[in-house]
DNA sequence: TATAACCTTGACGTAAGCGGCAGGTTAGAC
DNA sequence: GTCTAACCTGCCGCTTACGTCAAGGTTATA
């Protein structure tokens, strides 16, 4: 039950993510996207790992509004995952995961921070844009009364 | 205990708001915000209406992440706060004031409505790295155990 | 082995969101 | 009146985040 080791082309992968082959490269370009496998023709070849990579790239653009710049910091921690599951189990290597993992948590910790934040002032913002529609609804329950009581027909 | 009458020129609202003047200048002519009072020669003057037009429409920006495009719509809604203000009390135009009231809590409520997606989006991406998180401390503790009992010198 | 469907790099284009001048005008204090 | 800081309107430039050809190479299928 490993990760689907399946390896997809750009065009399969622009399908999936919805996200444009021009897009993919451009990222890739950036830094974003390490580069991935390649075919003898030099046709790119995906993971699934990649595919999930670009479905976080884009969460963090739309969702928390981060620049590439800030998000290729940002998936360099992501970076960590990757390295863990290929690294071998060797006492030698482990201080150095050691060091590396604690990077990635204090990284992640960082972002948790940043949504939290975020989650905050957005409830805020939904505080006062539902205090201004009660005030609407106030506004508009007092013309209807002064519309009904200085009409022809009173209610009722 | 109306609103504070005060007019401000274009460099206090700049350094109040953290905007620059050239940016105020170009939120007007985009229609963001709307063309202020002048003076004889000419001189914008700005009311505190407009301050905090500009704050909603950084928060926009920012929290929401909305292209300028799409705020001119959402502060349009706004537009209807100041002229309930200005509007007479007569009986004639309340059946107008009614019709844009609805228009504006209409828009409101589907303000509110992108802000709590927003936030389930948010608490859903929060979850998912506070998950990771607990895997990485999961797997720095195995290799903190493993480290330690191939250690010369055995804890306590 | 031909041909369609897919891919490659490279270069230029573009919309949004401003920054930063230049060259001139105005407000307000002295 | 005059001086200076603050303001005005262009206008060109920049960065980000891609879109859009163009010209050609690759792969799978018949």
């Amino acid at each position: 039950m490993t990760t689907e080791n399946r390896f997809m082309q750009i065009g399969e992968v622009s399908e999936r993510t919805g996200v444009t082959q021009r897009t993919l490269r451009f990222y890739e370009e950036k830094g974003l996207l390490n580069p991935p496998a390649r075919m003898e023709g030099g046709f790119r070849l995906y993971s699934e790992d990649d595919v999930q990579r670009v479905e976080l790239i884009r969460q963090l653009q739309k969702l928390l509004g981060f620049s590439l710049a800030e998000i290729k910091d940002m998936v360099e921690a992501e970076e960590i995952k990757t390295q863990l599951r290929a690294e071998s189990r060797d006492n030698k290597a482990n201080e150095a995961r050691q060091r590396r993992l604690r990077k990635a948590i204090e990284v992640t910790e960082k972002q948790v921070e940043i949504i939290d934040n975020k989650i905050e002032q957005l409830s805020q913002m939904r505080v006062h844009w539902c205090t201004k529609l009660a005030r609407y609804h106030e506004v508009l329950r007092q013309i209807e009364e002064s519309l009904s009581s200085a009409s022809p027909l009173p209610p009722n």
